[in-house]
DNA sequence: TCTACTTGCTTCGGATTCGAAGCGTGCTGT
DNA sequence: ACAGCACGCTTCGAATCCGAAGCAAGTAGA
């Protein structure tokens, strides 16, 4: 609970320097940027991010007002919006990823042997999949957020 | 990036739903229950959770508010504050910890074998040494975090 | 068509976080 | 003793996040 939390501190003080990112940003922009045509749903940025539907509206207000996304309907849903990378966001995901790459690289994968790295991989894999065929998603509304003194 | 997060947020949700605490506030009450005495220091605390000191000033108003833990001045050192977990809080804690890890085993070590766990910890002791080695603690003032729009 | 339910997104309110700045306290060198 | 610096904590302002509630669009059944 310790590395995880340097390693991410380090990926975020990266790319906050380095093109005034958070990491949610960035990966809000990774994906576009490896998805076809650069267009996703709202929804599938949030499933991907793991982020509350309201916290993905919020982060593509702010990236659309930099100019790094465009936000317009879908032509077969009327509810959806589809997120689109602009040529700058594009090319901010190109200024930025060298360095991300090289942070995790050097902080997180050069101590590790390859046969580390397939270790890991696997392990993580059955956890996965452990995760996905028994999903605790039940979210009962008590003892909420706020105590009532 | 989605089973951490997934682990994460099952655990939030029970210790919310079985204790009315987040994930942080269980860490300082664990940690403080680990003590010696219950007692600990306001920045060995902070250095622990990786939470910045503010962050723990928060955290502890809160707890002390719900009497879970007391705050008070060091003997020795006018400056330090310790911080003392209460009966309440101790209780607290053993009524919530048997659920924690059970969440844990069940999301987290169930479906990985003696030879995983091994593994893993080797290899994040590895990763940890490395960071500790090369501390890359630089936070330059570049672009900070509001943009002057 | 009308109703009820689902889906996709936004708005709103509140909680949590951080960094910078501030304030005492402790230490060191002169 | 005094100046200067380091340390420990708190306060303050702003950013970021989530869940609940709301709204619009789609879907299924009568």
């Amino acid at each position: 609970m310790e590395v995880s939390s340097l390693l991410q501190h380090t990926v975020d003080e990266h790319l906050r320097a380095d093109g005034d990112l958070s990491y949610v940003q960035f990966q809000i922009l990774a994906r576009l940027s490896d998805a076809k045509d650069g267009k996703l749903r709202m929804t599938d940025l949030a499933d991907g991010v793991v982020y509350s539907r309201s916290g993905i509206t919020y982060q593509a207000g702010l990236l659309e007002k930099r100019g790094l996304i465009t936000r317009s309907p879908a032509p077969d849903d009327e509810r959806s919006v589809i997120v689109t990378l602009t040529d700058a966001g594009r090319a901010l995901v190109a200024q930025v990823l060298p360095g991300h790459v090289d942070v995790v690289r050097r902080l997180l994968f050069e101590p590790l042997q390859q046969r580390d790295l397939t270790t890991l991989n696997d392990v993580l894999g059955r956890v996965r999949d452990h995760m996905r065929a028994a999903p605790p998603r039940s979210a009962k509304p008590r003892a909420r957020r706020g105590r009532t003194g």
